[in-house]
DNA sequence: TATATTTGTAAGTAAATACTTACTTAAAGG
DNA sequence: CCTTTAAGTAAGTATTTACTTACAAATATA
């Protein structure tokens, strides 16, 4: 993963927002070059193929995603406090930027680029195993109940996120995601703290 | 929407057949053409576009959904009982087929044609109102907790049903789905029950 | 200043896609 | 038996798509 040159920077920039508009079938390289203000043939001067601008936004994505979730696990906070920043984290990220909940729920799009599932795979298995961590040991403090599965209390977790979003894309962003998800939050916490 | 002849019945049975096998994307006039056998044109004979192919399986499975769930909410059972079957006739239906799910889960395809994103929204609707009343049933009559909002009850219900179907798909159908489907249920319960 | 490299363009190509057309065959009905 | 209609085919069309090629201008480097 070289660093991306300021051209580059530019093509993925533009790819995003391109996506945010009008959603991952938007996303073709006749749009793109007229979005940059180029032609065709110059976006190829900077990548080799579409599906490695595709590859480029969503490991960058990842990539943050990491980061940030390593950061809320290795904090010295409570569990209940670190799912809270997982929320919140999710919100705050598809709010700010709604093109990347339309990449990361595509799934389907890239049944055949099975390359790029596999990123999407990746990030949904670093949730799985942050939230996996923090649930065990707020269970072993005592914070969480354990008369449930801890798998199923993370399928719950993301589920619900996934879920809030979805429907925010659905209804065209018609309610406020960041007041709905700290609800819900406040809602899966009283659920599962013992 | 009228009674579809045997030839239509056919060109759907083989188009969920291939979105099972190839995905949605997979849905083309020419695969499916091959699979019956059959030309290209002869399939405009029996529809008038792809499109109403599409929407023909999205609106039969959504009538099949409604009476199942219409039944469920009439049913006297527990509001607990009645989660049991929600929960179960989704993962019994897909898993038998598992086409639908790929079409189901795939809104973001429908961007462009939202006549078929809003058969979508429909079924999550119809599964809303249907929890809804079941929920605050049971709320009253003392099945379950009440310190939650019964909207984010709902979103955590049907958000752990998509996500465990949706890994399901991800990881190429490598667990049972009922399995956990019924361990998944069984947590819900344990969490929402007063 | 001369040369090499980078970055651009205009105009393609090839393949895929949904759909159409002109014509043929099979079946049904009076 | 003859006509009408339903159901089929082969060979298109028009458009979209990702990507390429041959060449030009700009920029850096010697």
């Amino acid at each position: 993963m070289k660093e991306l040159s300021r051209r580059q920077l530019e093509i993925v920039g533009q790819a995003i927002e391109l996506i945010a508009e009008k959603s991952i079938q938007g996303l073709t390289i006749k749009n793109l070059s007229h979005k940059l203000g180029l032609s065709e043939g110059a976006i190829y001067r900077h990548f080799n193929s579409k599906f490695e601008i595709l590859l480029t936004i969503l490991s960058n994505f990842l990539k943050e995603a990491d980061k940030s979730l390593e950061t809320i696990c290795h904090s010295e906070e409570s569990a209940l406090k670190q799912i809270e920043s997982i929320f919140m984290y999710n919100f705050k990220t598809f709010n700010k930027r709604p093109a990347f909940a339309s990449v990361i729920f595509s799934e389907s799009i890239f049944q055949n680029d099975n390359r790029l599932s596999e990123e999407v795979l990746k990030l949904l298995n670093k949730h799985e195993s942050t939230l996996q961590c923090i649930i065990e040991n707020g269970q072993k403090r005592g914070e969480i109940r354990t008369d449930v599965q801890c798998d199923k209390l993370i399928s719950m977790i993301i589920g619900s996120i996934r879920y809030t979003v979805t429907k925010w894309r659905l209804t065209h962003f018609e309610f406020d995601l960041i007041t709905e998800g700290r609800i819900l939050l406040d809602s899966i916490q009283r659920l599962i703290k013992k």
